[in-house]
DNA sequence: CATTTCCCCGCAACCGGTTTCGTAAATAAA
DNA sequence: TTTATTTACGAAACCGGTTGCGGGGAAATG
C-alpha cells in the first residue's frame, strides 16, 4: 500500500480510503488507485485490517466429522452463502470428542472468528464452553445437533415428527416390533427422533420396547456385531429405524450375512442423505434431511446478526422439515 | 496483553515473550504470566501476531466441491494433521469453475494463508493463476486433481495403473466392449485413467473404441439420459468403467430402467470411495482411492515446506496407490 | 472581493502483539 | 576486586492497514 501511495504521489490514508470505498475520495482518484492495484495484483492485507477493525470476516464451522453426506452438503450450503457475503470459512472437526470441541472453541476467544456455526459432538453433555464464548461476544448458531437449553438460534429439522413418521410408516407396512438404532443417548436429535417413534407406537397401542433401543458405536465392525446380535434374538424386530446414516451399511450387511430378507422379514428405514439410497439392494426408504438448506440457513442467520452490532441472536429453534422418501426396503415396491 | 502486563507489573514485551516461549524469560515469570492468562482465559490475538510475523498459521484447501466421499475423507486427513501442527484450515469451493478458482487464489496474494492445498476444477485448463501465486511465495501442493506441468509437489494415486487394472479386470471377466465414463476431457486424472484403460485393451488386441468414451456432466438427470442412450446402442457395451463416483448412481438407475442385468448383461466398475459400495444392488466393484492418506500426505508435505524458509517444493509426483476391490457387479459373486 | 461551504486529501494515532537493542543486576572469570 | 559474561527484562520501532481530525483550494454565496 505504501508502494501504491508512493507510485501515485498519494498518502497511505488516501489509498486505504479507496479500498474501503470512502466517500471522501474522488471517483477519479479511486479509479487511478484501483487501476494500479489491479496491475500490480495488489490485495490489502486482511490481518492488518482485521486487527484495526476488530472484525475478521471469517467464521468457524465446527463439526463432529465430515464422514457422512449430511455434513458434506451442509458445508456446501454454508460456503455458498459465505462466499456471497465475502466471508471466509474455517473448518474444525471434533471427532465426536467434547474435549476437542472445548479446545477449539476456547481458541475463538482470540477474535479469530466473528461467529461460529456448530453441530455438537455426541459426547457433549454441557454447554459451558459455548456459553463462555457467547459471553465474549462471539455469536453462535447451532445446526442439526443443537443444545436445546442454550440461548441462541438453532437450526434443526423436525426430528420428532420425522421419527414419528418413520415409525408410522413401518406400522403401516405391518411392523409390530420396531427397533431404533442410535449412536448417542444424549444428543437431542437422537432423543427427539426416538420420542417421535415412541409416540407413534404408543398411539397404536404397541408401546416401545426398551430392549429395542440399540446403542451403536462409531466402529463399523462393532456395529455389525451389535446388529447381528439384535437380529438373532428370539423376538427379533420386524422393522428397524436407523437414526444415523452410517448405520445403514451395518444393517444391510448383517441381513446379508444372516440371510434375512429386506423387506420380507425385516423392513428398514434410515435417516440418510446418501445419494446411493435408490440403488441399494433393496433401495432404501429414507428420512432425508435438508442438509444444504440447513447449512445455508444457519449461515444466513449468523451473517444477519453479524451485520448489526450488539444484537444477540434470538433463542429460537428454526425447523426445516425432512422428507420421507419411500422405497423398496419398507415396501418391496419401488416408488421412485 | 496490556492488562496482563499491568496486573503483573511487567512490560508488554515481557508478556509477549512468555507466549512465544522465549529463553529470555525466567521460568518463574513464565509461570506467573501463564497462570494469570489461564485464569482470565486470555488468548493472544492471532491477527496481530500474523501481521508482525508475516505468518498466518493458516492454510487454504481449495476443492471443486464436497459432494462425494473422496473430498470428505481428504478433508479429514488434512484437518487431522493441521490440528496436530497447530494450523488452521480455510475451505473454499470452486464448484468446478475456473473463474472461481482464480478469484479464490488471487485473494491469497494478501498473505491470508501460508500455503495452499488444491484439487483443481475440471474447467481448469491453464495454471497461470497457480504459478502466479507460487511466485508470490505461497507454496502449493496439488492432490488428486493435479496440474502435471506445474513445478510443485503433486499427490496423486496411480490413475493410469488403476485404469489398466479396471480394464484388465473387466477383460478377465469376459468383457469385449468396454465403455469409459468421465466428466472431463482435460483433467489429468481422467486422461490418465483412460490411458490405462486403452493400454489394457490394446494389450489384448481389442483397441478402445472412441465411441465408447462417454462424456457426462454434473447434472444427474442428463447423465441418466446419456447413459441410457449408451446402453440402447446396437453395439452396446458389456462393461462400464465409471471414472467418477457420482456416475455410479446414473449407471445403476439406467440399468434398472432398461432392465439390463448387472453383472449378467453389463459389468460395472467404478472409481469410488462410497461406503455403500458393498450394499448396492449388486455390490459394486470399485477402484478405491486412498483419500484420507492423500489428504494427510498433501498436508504433511506442505507443512514440511512451511517449516523451513525459502525452500521451494520439489516438482515431483508422489503416488499413493489405489486398490481394486472386486465385488458382485463384475463377477456375480460377492468376495467381501 | 470577502466569506462560507464543500470536496479531497494528508497527518498521526491506533489496533495488539513481536522483535531488536540496550541495560541493570547477577554470576563467572581473571 | 576488577572485568567479562550471562540472565532477565523494558523501551520503542514495527507489521500494514484504518480513521478522526484538520487544512488547503475550488466553488458557491453575499
Amino acid at each position: 500500500m505504501k508502494l501504491l501511495a508512493k507510485e501515485l504521489q498519494l498518502s497511505v490514508s488516501t489509498v486505504s480510503k479507496v479500498f474501503t470505498d470512502s466517500h471522501e475520495i474522488s471517483e477519479q482518484t479511486k479509479q487511478k488507485v484501483l487501476a494500479l492495484a489491479k496491475k500490480l495484483n495488489y490485495v490489502p492485507n486482511p490481518y492488518a485490517s482485521s486487527l484495526r477493525k476488530r472484525k475478521s470476516k471469517t467464521i468457524a464451522v465446527v463439526l463432529p466429522e465430515v464422514a457422512d453426506s449430511f455434513f458434506s452438503m451442509a458445508i456446501n450450503g454454508i460456503e455458498s452463502i459465505a462466499r456471497e457475503k465475502g466471508y471466509h470459512v474455517l473448518i474444525y472437526l471434533t471427532h465426536e470428542q467434547m474435549e476437542r470441541e472445548q479446545a477449539i472453541l476456547s481458541d475463538f476467544q482470540s477474535g479469530r472468528v466473528d461467529g461460529v456455526l456448530i453441530s455438537i459432538s455426541n459426547e457433549t453433555t454441557n454447554d459451558e464452553h459455548i456459553i463462555d464464548m457467547m459471553q465474549r461476544g462471539i455469536p453462535v448458531v447451532f445446526f442439526d445437533r443443537v443444545c436445546e437449553e442454550t440461548a441462541t438460534t438453532r437450526i434443526t429439522t423436525n426430528d420428532r415428527e420425522s421419527g414419528q413418521l418413520a415409525a408410522q410408516h413401518l406400522i403401516d407396512q405391518g411392523c409390530r416390533n420396531i427397533a431404533y438404532l442410535t449412536i448417542s443417548g444424549s444428543l437431542s436429535i437422537s432423543r427427539n427422533r426416538l420420542a417421535g417413534v415412541k409416540q407413534a407406537l404408543t398411539a397404536h397401542r404397541t408401546p416401545f420396547n426398551e430392549r429395542n433401543l440399540v446403542m451403536c458405536t462409531d466402529n463399523e465392525e462393532e456395529n455389525l456385531r451389535i446388529i447381528k446380535e439384535l437380529l438373532q434374538r428370539k423376538d427379533r424386530p420386524d422393522g428397524i429405524i436407523a437414526s444415523v446414516e452410517k448405520l445403514t451399511a451395518a444393517v444391510y450387511l448383517a441381513c446379508k450375512e444372516l440371510k434375512i430378507a429386506i423387506p420380507g422379514k425385516l423392513k428398514v428405514i434410515s435417516f440418510s442423505n446418501q445419494t446411493t439410497a435408490p440403488i441399494l439392494n433393496p433401495s432404501l426408504t429414507t428420512i432425508t434431511q435438508p442438509a444444504f438448506a440447513m447449512g445455508k440457513l444457519a449461515a444466513e442467520v449468523l451473517f444477519n446478526s453479524l451485520k448489526k452490532t450488539n444484537v444477540t441472536l434470538k433463542a429460537e429453534t428454526v425447523v426445516v422439515p425432512s422428507a420421507l422418501v419411500v422405497r423398496e426396503s419398507t415396501t418391496g415396491r419401488d416408488l421412485g
